[in-house]
DNA sequence: TAATTTATGTCAGTCGATGACAGATGACAA
DNA sequence: TTGTCATCTGTCATCGACTGACATAAATTA
């Protein structure tokens, strides 16, 4: 890799950092990208070559998340059932998590407080796991032997996806602390699901879904 | 009703019909306030003394609907198990859509084509169900004597959530068949959950989520 | 070293959003 | 009707996010 690479990578990082630091120091809002690119000696213009937004700095690590649990849902064998292949692909991630160094975790959990406490980039991260989620339908589709738009994928995503975001409460960004509330919130839904809930559905047979549910009130 | 508030009315009624308008014809990113404040005739300025942001006209139905939603459930009977009250204040709210006079069906048609077609509105909507999830979860966890803090309120609040997302498809606006949608997704979810899997647990037994799924590597 | 590509800084400008002030308008009592 | 008061509105000035255009500096390659 060449010196100008190596160079953009850092300037990314230090950008990625100082923007978190003031985040965190003296809030989203109130941190502008002149200040941003002063702590790092850069110009205001070139903040923008590297991130498309204010918000995109902010939620740079978020994306990579997002890219990662895809990743880690398409290397689960081909064996295991789509719920259980999106709850691995997610303990995945958060062992990543668990065993990454100092210096990632650090930034992890300064994003995550900075996140937690500004309702711009709640919304800002909701828009990411809702852009990812088609992703991660098409992939349970392809695992089913059904088509994206059928209902069934799209429902076990949707609850996968509820209880992902279930856990990132405001109170808990330890990684350790995350992982434990991930495993009580999948036994409840182990609980709560039938099985075989999102195995493919024998051809002929429960694929109707004429009959709406009566509206007893 | 004094004639100074039936302006008011007129010119916020105005000003949200002008910006749907401009919006759907030339996007929304594209469409700036001044347009949207000549084309009712009033200073720029005043557009944001009746809406706090740009994105606040575009989402001001659907924070409406959300209100109605919280409302809706709340008028629920008791004897109704919290995710059979969910699910039928959703169908109180389409029945409610569905018998809306013309004027109110064409914004909420526009108002949704405009959404579905822009990213940042996408995600503003979320931000506003997320904030209505909070008070949902409220309500659940005070008819199943819980406390909002436990998990089963948080578990039964996000699926019934991400099925009334998963309706919102970006081709699906028509009332009619956004019912048609949910009465299959309220199917499907019927049959994948436990019967009484929202109900409260029974003390002493079953509580416990001390016990982690296994993790077949 | 020369030529080419690519990153950066400077400048000017648009647009969203806010505070301050003054003038206009509806509400209400005498 | 008139005068007072509260409220709504327009104008002006300003900030901050973001972008396009152009020139300069640095790294890559020949």
């Amino acid at each position: 890799m060449g010196l100008r690479e190596r160079k953009k990578q850092r300037t990314r990082d230090a950008l990625i950092d100082a923007a978190l630091d003031l985040f965190l120091t003296r809030g989203y809002e109130a941190t502008t990208i002149d200040q941003i690119a002063a702590e790092v000696e850069v110009s205001p213009r070139t903040f923008f070559r590297y991130f498309a937004s204010k918000e995109d700095v902010a939620l740079s690590l978020t994306a990579d998340e997002q890219r990662m649990l895809l990743a880690e849902l398409a290397s689960r064998p081909e064996s295991e059932s789509p719920f259980t292949a999106l709850c691995q692909a997610m303990r995945s991630l958060l062992k990543m998590l668990r065993e990454a160094d100092d210096t990632e975790a650090g930034r992890y959990l300064r994003c995550q407080k900075v996140v937690h406490s500004t309702p711009a980039l709640l919304a800002g991260t909701m828009r990411l796991v809702k852009e990812n989620e088609r992703k991660l339908v098409a992939e349970v589709a392809r695992r089913l032997g059904a088509d994206p738009c059928d209902l069934q994928p799209q429902f076990i995503v949707a609850v996968f996806v509820s209880v992902a975001l279930a856990c990132f409460d405001e109170r808990t960004q330890d990684p350790a602390v995350l992982a434990r509330r991930l495993e009580d919130l999948l036994a409840l839904a182990e609980r709560s699901l039938c099985p075989g809930w999102d195995q493919p559905v024998r051809s002929g047979a429960g694929e109707r879904v004429s009959a709406p549910a009566p509206a007893p009130g």
